[in-house]
DNA sequence: AAAAAAC
């Protein structure tokens, strides 16, 4: 193991490396720093999670002339907030070296940008558009750059930005240092890397390193419309700390973060189509552990460091291998161990083989847990929970409460009818994700059997329960944890245009919802504290 | 076919 020491690393750039906690540097960093260094041209092999910001940040920071008021370095990444997360970080790095760093990146606005930028940084970190846009506005200036760096490679070509790299790099002076990353190696990577570098260096991490050994994978043979179900149980029973979950689309991550909403989940989503705005704040609350459990898009399967996702549930089966190694690499990262569940349909399975394939590694079938099982789990944290909140001693306002009830009413019922109501048994919120809005997988032409009989356990059909229930649900959604406005409602389909807005001030208007709903709400439902956090294991 | 990225 290499200590920053022992890197030829400059006084100021340590100290920094130092207030950021490391020590000893990563093998990616080892490998990188000396030859970047040096000034040679790198293709580095590595996921994020292995410290591959730090080993492009440091030579570069380490490179820029703190005299020269010019744009120095650049850095391309695929999305924003893997921008703005590099950005982050070369900050810190910076820090001893005051150098200035300024990320620009769409959905933010670019005036902003353009009287930031006169404030002379000296490394742009950006995405590629609105580099490009910035370009032809003549508001960035690349001709003093002498460091290029390209993160996540193969995902900028997954998502059709050579055109836009090219465009970009012909405003870079070719006399430069480039550094290309990227987790993956196509060939296609390899003839950019031989367009765009001189003589690189390839630093490769152990294949170990690389893929996901402290990663347990495994996978769960289902329908499609039992997917739901089992990821509730999942959930119940193997209780992640932190857990994401992946959607194949922008829609579905829509609908799963609000049916989990409903069944009591401290969930919410992420996708391109969030603003720009919301996508930091969910983001940042998820990594602040105020949300529990992030559903996504393949927006958030690269780059991003999340430290302590325990689990990654692919609800659907990633559309290309890589992407399936990008998405289980957000946990089992920093050393720990994490777990990937991946949802497969029994037409998926040849699929799920050629993933295999590219990871090298089998997957674990896993047996969906049983509607008991999963309320096990459940009524086990519904007794923590309620140990707990005696343990504070907190709950006096209701002490009066309880005596009245306590006068009418034996303990024992008192105290089973108050674990029930912790628990969010399935029956009490009939969900059907995949029956509501049919995936677009399935070409239009199927749509004729709708199965009478839902999937998986709840067989509670809306018409019987209507009245009563409909009602009760729709308190119980607008109580649903503090979810923000412009989530849609996927429950009550047939009332899509009654507004969250209308309901929330209906709640608070009823001071006995807001009672009931209250003492029930996910926050205090799904917001356990150590003891409750025991590690599941399902195998 | 979806997602991401520029207004």
């Amino acid at each position: 193991m290499t200590n920053f020491s022992e890197l030829n690393i400059s006084e100021s750039t340590l100290k920094s490396l130092e207030k950021m906690g490391f020590e000893s540097a990563t093998p990616i960093q080892e490998g990188t720093i000396p030859l970047a260094l040096e000034g040679h041209d790198i293709i580095g092999q590595a996921q994020t999670g292995t410290g591959k910001t730090v080993a492009f940040g440091v030579p570069l920071i380490e490179k820029i002339d703190p005299k020269d008021p010019n744009i120095q370095a650049l850095v391309i990444a695929p999305t924003r907030e893997l921008a703005i997360q590099c950005a982050e970080e070369f900050n810190k790095i910076g820090y001893g070296k005051r150098s200035r760093i300024l990320s620009v990146y769409g959905g933010q606005d670019i005036s902003r940008q353009i009287r930031a930028l006169k404030n002379k940084p000296q490394i742009i970190v950006g995405t590629p558009g609105r580099i490009l846009d910035h370009i032809k506005r003549r508001t960035l200036k690349l001709e003093n750059v002498h460091t290029l760096v390209l993160d996540e490679a193969d995902e900028m070509l997954n998502m059709g930005f050579i055109e836009d790299i090219n465009s970009i790099l012909e405003n870079v002076p070719s006399e430069r240092q480039t550094l290309l990353f990227s987790a993956t190696m196509p060939p296609a990577i390899r003839k950019i890397a031989d367009t765009f570098m001189t003589e690189p260096e390839s630093v490769k991490i152990k294949a170990k390193e690389l893929t996901v050994d402290n990663i347990d994978q495994y996978f769960v043979k289902a329908q499609e419309r039992e997917k739901f179900d089992i990821l509730a149980r999942l959930l119940n029973v193997q209780q992640p700390e932190l857990a994401i979950i992946f959607g194949r689309t922008k829609r579905r991550v829509d609908e799963l973060s609000q049916a989990l909403g409903i069944r009591g989940y401290n969930a919410e989503g992420i996708h391109g189509d969030l603003s720009q705005a919301k996508r930091l704040s969910v983001l940042r609350q998820f990594k602040e552990n105020k949300i529990e459990v992030l559903v996504a898009t393949d927006v958030a399967a690269r780059g991003l460091d999340i430290s302590g996702v325990t689990h990654v549930y692919n609800f659907d089966i990633p559309q290309d291998p890589e992407s399936y190694v990008h998405r289980i690499g957000r946990t089992g990262r920093a050393g720990r161990s994490g777990k990937a569940i991946t949802f497969v349909t029994p037409r998926e399975m040849g699929y799920l083989r050629i993933v295999e394939e590219t990871t090298k590694k089998r997957m674990t079938p896993l047996e969906p847990p049983t509607a008991d099982e999963a309320l096990v789990g459940q009524r086990k944290v519904a007794v923590e929970q309620l140990q707990e909140l005696v343990a504070k001693n907190n709950a006096s306002g209701y002490r009066e409460m309880a005596e009245e009830l306590l006068a009418n009413n034996s303990a024992v019922d008192l105290v089973a009818a108050a674990l029930k109501s912790l628990t969010n048994e399935p029956d009490d919120s009939p969900i059907k994700i995949s029956e509501e809005r049919p995936l677009p997988m399935r070409h239009g032409k199927g749509g004729g059997s709708r199965g009478g009989r839902g999937g998986g356990g709840g067989g509670s059909r809306g018409g019987r329960s209507g009245d009563s229930r409909g009602g009760r649900g729709g308190e119980r959604r607008s109580s649903g944890g503090g979810r923000s406005g412009d989530s849609r409602r996927s429950g009550g389909g047939e009332r899509g245009g009654e507004r969250r807005e209308g309901s929330r001030s209906s709640e608070s208007r009823r001071p006995s919802g807001e009672r009931r709903e209250g003492g029930r709400s996910s926050e205090s439902r799904r917001r356990p504290s150590g003891e409750r956090r025991r590690r599941s294991t399902e195998d």
